[in-house]
DNA sequence: ATAATTCTGTTGCATAAGCAACAAATTATA
DNA sequence: TATAATTTGTTGCTTATGCAACAGAATTAT
């Protein structure tokens, strides 16, 4: 399951030149990585965030019999770190370059501390992290509300709604495939098939390719 | 679901003195509430934090229907505010006074805007405050852990893994009633008791009351 | 353009799990 | 202590859902 950092960037409304200023102030020099690198290994104590200033990586979490999920996709002015992965064990997650890319390090402590130069810049950076970690925080709990439904076809209206609404329309295109949504949903692809041709025949959506319509009011 | 603030405490590390300080710094003084009364409603767009200096309060939702279900019970030193509520709509949602206590509001701007009076604490409190929602965030991804296996079963068990890798014991005690669990695991109750009852009768666990103890290794 | 891979759509079958309804045990409250 | 309220334990019935297995569409890679 993929979970981006969309909601906010670490360091909007912070300029090019104070972003630097602060880079040299948290004593951070980008490090260059080429396709295919590991960037790093995630350990459960390390206390470093990360920055992808250019590139593409991707975050993955390889299991014990060889196979890989992604679980994060990084572009530039992504950020990544175990601070940000919430599980309690981070055994087998690693970072790697899905092209060449530059990437910085920050000690999260420094980040935390106040610092003399740019003082006024890092509160805002400080705002922009907890919006971040509060957005994903927000994500986690949509999941829970879908989660929490115990049918497949009230997960689904669950999870349509939330959609909708965030829309502001009773239209709207999935952000993924109808495989990937039934791993969000966390159910059978094929009963949920099922379910979705009979929401379909009941008139309650009407899906096309990954286009969805609510029809009429679903009471659950 | 009771959700509670258990993992950090917003001023830990702070002193007494210094937490007057700040507090004076923030332009906060304490409200006092008699049991029963609405300490305050929670709006989305509010952007304020309320800790709880005396006393003991509840965060309650009310649906329309009229019933009521306690979100989160809240003692002394503990803090709420919609920011550390992740959910999309906060309708109906309203903190009250379970006793007489008092309360101080303090302004969530000012939290992340460092103050020149007592710059050094603050640093303290915003860490304070990452550890809190990151814990809250923590809590949820082991919530999304749970809600993710199909069956009851696998629910069952990997709430139980949890609880016993946190115990670092094969034996622990539940946090609350069964009918609260099957709430968390999102079952229907008989049907969790049904399972409770197999799994037992196979050896995989055993529990008399609220203990717990895994008997034998469970693959998934 | 062709091959390979992933995604979509469908079905039969077995059973897990929801629902309702009840009694007994436990805990809370007056 | 008595009474109420909640929690636990159980069962029959029905059906929703997981699983396996397949074929065709749509992507993506070569």
């Amino acid at each position: 399951m993929i979970n981006t950092v969309s909601c906010s960037h670490m360091f909007s409304g912070i300029s090019e030149e104070n972003y630097g200023k602060m880079m040299s102030c948290f004593k951070s020099s980008p490090k260059k990585y080429s396709a295919g690198e590991t960037i790093c290994f995630y350990e459960s104590k390390k206390r470093t965030v990360g920055i992808i200033e250019t590139g593409r990586a991707v975050v993955v979490k390889t299991f014990y019999s060889g196979s890989q999920t992604i679980l994060e996709q990084l572009s530039e002015g992504s950020i990544f770190g175990e601070v940000f992965y919430f599980h309690a064990n981070t055994d087998g997650i690693s970072v790697i370059a899905a092209s060449n890319c530059t990437v910085r390090f920050i000690d999260y402590g420094k980040i935390m501390k106040s610092c003399h130069n740019a003082c006024e810049h890092h509160s805002q950076l400080i705002e922009n992290l907890f919006s971040i970690i509060s957005c994903k925080a927000a994500e986690l709990s949509e999941h829970i509300d879908v989660l929490s439904h115990r049918t497949i076809r009230e997960k689904l209206m669950a999870y349509f709604q939330i959609q909708s609404s965030k829309n502001n329309s009773t239209q709207f295109k999935l952000p993924f495939s109808l495989s990937a949504l039934a791993d969000y949903i966390s159910v059978d692809r094929s009963a949920m098939m099922r379910e979705i041709k009979k929401l379909k025949e009941e008139g309650y959506i009407d899906i096309k390719q990954k286009e969805v319509t609510l029809l009429k009011e679903y009471i659950q």
